[in-house]
DNA sequence: TTGAAAGCGGTACCAA
DNA sequence: TTGGTACCGCTTTCAA
């Protein structure tokens, strides 16, 4: 018997639907390669893991078979009884994955994992502690080997209290309470599984992350207006709630004492949560207020509110005279005139040593948590160096 | 005995273990919830599930345990089992996550799987088809629901011949061959579940599909520079075997013999593949020639290129005297002085159509293949409306 | 070197 | 209403 046999345990019912009408077969099984190839399953399981000790010629009567049957190994199935337990997926909670800052960071995690033969379940939070709750119960539902994520701020709005009936991927809603109630899942890290998170630490400080220095960064790019004759700087900043807005403003004030200007409150404006927001209160600063009271500076925290101040300036036709440095570069800002100076993120680089991290978390590293920083760059591309006056 | 009880099959050693030190303790099952709970196995799945017909003193007993465990479900044993066989996650294969394009779409794809309870495996090609094989067995790998992908064009190129250990989430390497060879796996469709591609159909035409009218558009694109007097329009695009390359160019010979204009084959710059590859074009177009044979106008053919062209027009100083309509909106691309005027696809619209026929086909829809096409706008910003002369 | 049997964490079906 | 038992597709253990 050269060819290919139907031994084994007799005619396979169910198989035999394959060559019927347009009904979807079921994927083949290492159960029906062992019956066609006429050998048992383990052998099959040892030729699709490549194990050692196979004969020659079971193995390519193996192979045959799974050509024939096109059968792909259920990798769910085998991580279910696998001794190491692992899907070989990540859960990667993003703010919103179709953000520049997120969707970089995921593509810098997605490579590292790729290395490690592993898939990335990627997701929005929207900053709502609803849906990262949400997301965090799916990802563990499907057992996920470990986590990525943005947290939260503790303060962020809850629009309707608890949805009944969320869609979440596991059903039942009796899961993930510390007892109930409005509970923060992340923080708890009750979660029995890896996580590092990234862009501000966890106030409890227990969780390994990755962020960038905010502060010093900012301090720095204040220093480098004053360099340039500024002594009127505006801050423009998100929500104070914010860790990171929180930090970069300290670095503001940090930077006006260390280049020995004083703090005047008309040139700080906080809470601005769009691009919106940031242009009118840009046109606010510059516009309504008396010559001697408007700054010839602007540092804006964070990209859509350096977007907002571009447009304000534009309309203002003051964009060649009021100088601008914002944190985190934006797409085609060199492409504006001036060109937009800015305080650049390495998203890619957070992203992989996220990932790295968690890995090494996963390769079984128990030691003590890591808060991991990583530098940024000034990039001086024309607005941040035009001179006051 | 009222309160919980240790009851059912005796101790269980295997919990015990979660006392002990920093052991990562392995997650409760319902096997231990039913321990604690003193009730069956069965009881407590039915629980979980919310099924009905539950002893409310029995269901609070293990919900009780549920929380003292921290028991999560396990959805990916359940779905082993289950009649639907459904993990509730789908994959998206993408060219890169962090291109805007593909963000924005994932972004509209997680919402519409959201509100189904699917979590979304996001992977970047790379327009490699060795990238894009190695994904989409990881995918069949963990059996994903269904696929949504942009599928790589059949001449993209090929590095390296085969990793010979490539990291796949699979182990072995001998599956998804239909014979081996470089075999396009996408366009077999041989993956066993339901696949919708974007952005371009597979050439076999047999599988659903969600792109957008690059032909008509363009049409449209040249008719609106012709409108503002310019007969010397030149086209700028990409790889001509990228099918909307192609049809883009289509469009263009189809815009200009609609307006009575004749093709000059010197105003016609293909293969251009990044932003500097289209500056260098712009600056050959519009510098060496002489002015009689210079374009007044530009069409690019997409949103790298776009920017290429700008970035040459303002090096050149003729960003105000040369018109541009760019293919695919920029970012900032209404900062820009002029403002760019673009062909914009919503991408939104086109990862929700996706999304949708694809759970359409969940739903045990199987109709004919649907080749759905979502409508463009063209949006003028300045740029496009600078006239001739 | 190969295979039989148990079992991973759940669900389906049927009996009590 | 509740529980027992087989079993999903695969790996593990151990015997042949």
């Amino acid at each position: 018997m050269t060819t290919l046999a139907k031994a084994g345990s007799g005619p396979d019912p169910g198989r035999d639907a394959e060559a019927s009408a347009g009904v979807p077969a079921r994927p083949a099984t290492m159960r029906d390669v062992a019956a066609v190839a006429g050998v048992s399953l383990k052998t099959v399981s040892r030729v699709v893991n490549q194990a050692p000790n196979v004969a020659p010629d079971l193995a390519s009567r193996v192979l045959e078979a799974i050509r024939l049957l096109d059968f792909r190994p259920n990798l769910t199935a085998s991580s279910l009884r696998r001794a190491d337990r692992k899907t070989s997926a990540i859960g990667l909670l993003l703010d919103d994955v179709a953000n520049p800052f997120s969707s970089a960071l995921h593509r810098a995690v997605e490579e590292v994992a790729r290395g490690r033969g592993t898939l990335v379940f990627a997701g929005s939070s929207d900053e709502d502690p609803d849906r990262e709750r949400e997301l965090l119960l799916a990802l563990v539902a499907r057992r996920v080997d470990g986590l990525i994520a943005f947290p939260v701020p503790a303060g962020a709005r809850n629009p309707d209290a608890r949805n009944p009936d969320a869609p979440g991927g596991a059903p039942g809603g009796a899961f993930g309470g510390a007892g109930g109630g409005r509970a923060r899942l992340l923080s708890e890290s009750r979660l029995g599984r890896p996580m590092v998170v990234v862009d501000r630490p966890l106030p409890t400080g227990d969780v390994d992350s990755v962020t960038v220095d905010n502060r010093d960064s900012s301090r720095r790019a204040i220093g480098h207006l004053a360099s340039h004759g500024h002594r009127r700087i505006a801050f423009l900043g998100d929500l104070r709630t914010i860790w990171t807005a929180a930090e970069r403003y300290i670095g503001y004030l940090e930077g006006l004492a260390a280049s020995g200007l004083p703090l005047d409150p008309r040139l700080v404006r906080h809470d601005l949560r769009s691009i919106d927001d940031a242009e009118r209160a840009t046109v606010e600063l510059l516009g309504a207020a008396p010559p001697a009271t408007r700054p010839s500076a602007l540092f804006t925290g964070r990209n859509l509110i350096t977007i907002g101040a571009v447009r304000a300036l534009q309309r203002l036709g003051l964009h060649q005279q009021v100088a601008l440095v914002g944190f985190d570069d934006i797409l085609l800002g060199d492409l504006l005139a001036p060109r937009i100076s800015v305080i650049a993120q390495d998203h890619a680089a957070i992203g992989r040593s996220a990932a790295e991290l968690l890995f090494a978390r996963l390769d079984g590293d128990h030691g003590p948590p890591r808060q991991l920083v990583v530098p940024t760059r000034l990039i001086p591309r024309g607005s941040g160096e035009l001179p006051a006056r």
